[in-house]
DNA sequence: GTCTATAGGCAGATAGAC
DNA sequence: GTCTATCTGCCTATAGAC
């Protein structure tokens, strides 16, 4: 995080190593489905070296969520301050969308996990966070009709976690479409 | 499952009360986040009298998921008696979200649980049942942008899940249209 | 049909040597 | 910084009384 930001260091770092073989267990299994041993094993080392990188096995969740979670703050925050104009619905939803395929290997985690869910640091934090911009598509006083348009707008969105990476980035423009004439009427 | 098909009886056996906490536990935790000890309390019986009537906790899970699967099944089957034409999709997918709005407080507990998504009677099983139906969407011989939309549709079929069956009943037509219109172009 | 009691295992976490 | 060894507790599942 200091100093040498994105790059990805090549020799990864003991402590890098179990985060890298945390997610991939994590969405395989679950959090309650996957153990410590089964963590240190996949790195190639003992528990106890995982507990003294970390205090517990709550923090690799804590610590792999972080980014995508900032993020999304970032961007609650961001729409918040342009709160002015209710029209702008389609740019939330194309930043949505791009936050959402950035950051796909957590959320294909999380999406499926109801450990992680009930958690207030993290399901609850990006419920609520998620909620805000459900809001902000939906506009302002929003009818029925409006708050299921929002919804299957999102769902949309969500939905690029069933396809592969290159074929989100290819038809980045055709989800977003989809999105916005979800949102519209037919 | 016999005689008594859809009616709730006026006073439920225990097996029945075990069924109806499970379901609700496994949705709020997810299966290896529930102990039969938790299940037993919440029906305010022992683990040994749940053991009684289930051979193990694994059959909770697949008692409640065959209703599901087996709907699922029939409407798979039914969609490739009928595989000549090509142009209904619109009929698929009507029939998929209503399939999906009948059963949701079991794709409620499914959608958020590895530990259920890797099981091969249930989470395979019904990946592949979602699959023949997506690619019944798709159509035949799709292109990328098609499948990409068609993915996009069952997302929005999907996003049922996050609204309350109230609000689903009464708007079931236009989650129907924007499904459609995520399938055809903008 | 439902209970008590318990087996047997593995989980998360800690202490302290090196 | 990583190890061995171990603690404590809860889990699934079983055996057998009633």
């Amino acid at each position: 995080m200091s100093r040498t930001e994105q790059v990805v260091p090549l020799t990864a770092t003991t402590r890098e190593s179990i985060l890298a073989a945390a997610q991939r267990l994590f969405t395989e299994r679950g959090f309650d489905g996957t153990s410590l041993r089964q963590i240190a094993d996949a790195v190639g080392t003992t528990k106890a070296a995982v507990y003294y990188h970390f205090p517990a096995k709550e923090h690799l969740l804590l610590e792999l969520t972080r980014p995508w979670l900032d993020a999304m703050s970032a961007l609650v925050t961001e729409i918040r301050s342009s709160e002015r104009d209710g029209c702008d619905a389609e740019s939330t939803l194309a930043a949505y969308l791009d936050l959402f395929v950035e950051h796909l290997p957590v959320l294909h985690m999380l999406t499926g996990d109801p450990a992680t869910a009930n958690h207030p640091d993290i399901g609850r934090r990006a419920r609520t966070l998620v909620d805000s911009i459900q809001q902000r598509i939906a506009g302002p006083e929003p009818s029925d009709t409006r708050l299921v348009r929002a919804a299957c707008a999102l769902g949309v969105v969500h939905s690029v976690a069933t396809l592969s990476i290159d074929l989100v980035s290819t038809h980045r423009n055709a989800i977003l479409q989809a999105a916005v004439d979800a949102l519209s009427d037919g």
